[in-house]
DNA sequence: AATGAATGAGGGTTCATTCAT
DNA sequence: AATGAATGAACCCTCATTCAT
């Protein structure tokens, strides 16, 4: 169930678009199979055939985006954090986004699924915890501690550091894309130096 | 349907209690109006009697808490601010998270609730975000402004000034409460300072 | 629950109209005694004080118009007859009609329940047959006799005869004033002389 | 959902079976999905997935029968008619009925479906009337102004002539079949012929 | 591998009726 | 006499899932 895109069928891959893109639509709950098989221009039964059951192909739909979410970040940014390639902590904040930004835009309704439905699997969020959200947290520690290290930026809680970064990077995220994109937005990479000004100098002016 | 709590009879108080805490448990399209009847030990055409709809009965428990948690703000903090009661910016964020803990804490559920709705229910975005997000944005908006002219938050974007904030303050209410309430947390008002101070001072040392 | 018209209180007469109407319009089965409480400004439970079920509803309304409609035949229309009130078969049946033209067209909704509802209630079908239709029958009878053995009328089986005219009769009312009552009909009295000619002289062309 | 019979499965006519004869016993309103069900050892969930809702059903059971009463009629008695295979009127008036008695016979249930919801249902209604009585009325006035000109009917009008025979004969299938089944009645065809014999002559003697 | 007819449990909702007030 | 809150059975319908083809 843990698929990799290269070996799904034309059907599977149909199935778990059409999945996706109600699950965000309308939630899992209140998605219906047949609506699935609809969209999918699928027969009802074909669905569980390959997915065994409503739920797994929720999971089946889950399971790749955390992969390819996080194991980046865990392979390549903390190598380049320590290959000097992100010389300032702003760099590498500006990194991460850089490199998530067109998967996080292509997966969005993908993230909004993990987020609208984490809260009522304790499989996935156990999963998620356990699995991806402790191993990204303590990368991100890592991180953290290094640039401390350095003296550039200060000796604050690390949890709070971490949480204040991640909050200002998803609420804006959030805001952006989900909550009120109707709004007139500016450019993109403008809004994410802003963040980062913000985030790194503070909201009180330097003498 | 926006009910005054003090007009409500104890069978009512009983189903939107029964509902506010299986919504928040499971999610309202995967909640039976059947469980909601048998936990509130009523019969299951008292729900429809009262509430008309199971909709309606997700309305009637969102609406007092919409007003509940935005009329203070509106009201109290504002003229706070331009009485001087807060004397600076963080006086008025500890002052207005202080103001709301308890209300937030005693209502988490029904938090919960409204975040997980709000993105399937149009009319309640859009209740949400007419009558409440504009009005509440605006009257930030304009604190914000107050601080500024004042010289003591910096000259950035206000937009981005506030989604900092409010980030920085639900990335923790979501990680203590809701997320990772299992992991050991430091005394609230602490954690809270931190928040504060961060927000205001920034990450980078200020030499 | 045989109730004389004069002996009912206003909130009776509100909910009898009520329930006329709705029956009629939606049928027996498909009106609430809800819509029918509501449309008499009554409460619920007042029609079963009353009335004592729903079903007990339709008898009180069905049971004064079955005698109103078919009491005066007996009574009036055959001592008309024998006191030759009526000289011809013509008279007697124009007679008929119109002693009973205002009180059909002031009662039509209750002849259509009337007619909707007896297949599907056999006390109703069998007190109407038993105790009214015989009767009437058996006058109609007596009265084709009477015109036959005065040589008027032709010497044919009379159920038959019954049966033509009240089909003609009936098949009047119904066209008019139920099934296409938007069609372009002539004047009344104009409608029922065709009727009773045909009806008399039949077809075909008398020589 | 307007079914060929040939194409249905043996689910499907046996839900159709069910319907045809809970729906003449009780009434559409009165009877419940439920009840077909079992009645048609099925599942209840069968009876949606073919026909779509309670009311699909209903449409189902009548479609097919509106079409087959009346299109014979249409294609080959007014041929007839002009082919001189009816010379008389009344020979015209027994070919139709001897045509259609079978049918009637087999169908008397559905006729009397037919009957008793078209009041209820406006879609039924219009659909009988535009599609089905309009068609035919014409066609039975054409027969009308017909047999009119050979001078074997008298120059009465023709609605008037219409809604007597269908009168006299509806009368007498509602009477023998519906009505009064129990009374002791004559042999069939002797009983159309006294129709036929007062329909064309009258009910006053001819000289 | 794929279908879609069939299932029956359970969904939200309405119902006639009761009963304390 | 009148109310209307409360009931729970029954309503129509949808659901995830199975299985013969």
């Amino acid at each position: 169930m843990g698929n990799d895109e290269e070996k799904l069928t034309e059907k599977q891959k149909a199935i778990l678009d059409a999945a996706v893109e109600l699950f965000a639509e309308k939630g899992f709950a209140a998605t219906s199979t047949n609506e699935i098989a609809k969209k999918a221009e699928v027969a009802e039964g074909t669905i569980f055939k390959h997915f065994k059951s409503k739920k797994g192909l929720l999971l089946s739909v889950l399971s790749p985006m955390m992969v390819k979410l996080i194991a980046p970040m865990i392979k390549n940014d903390m190598n380049k954090v320590l290959d000097r390639d992100f010389e300032t902590f702003q760099d590498f904040i500006r990194g991460m986004i850089e490199n998530r930004k067109e998967f996080i835009k292509k997966n969005l309704p993908l993230l909004r699924i993990l987020v609208q439905e984490i809260p009522f699997h304790p499989e996935l969020k156990e999963r998620f915890i356990e699995h991806i959200g402790k191993e990204i947290f303590d990368k991100f520690r890592q991180i953290v501690d290094h640039y401390q290290a350095k003296g550039q930026i200060i000796e604050a809680d690390p949890n709070t550091i971490i949480r204040m970064v991640a909050g200002a990077i998803l609420s804006y995220i959030l805001a952006r894309h989900i909550a009120i994109p109707e709004a007139n937005w500016e450019d993109e990479s403008k809004e994410i130096d802003k963040i980062i000004e913000l985030l790194s100098n503070g909201l009180m002016p330097r003498e």
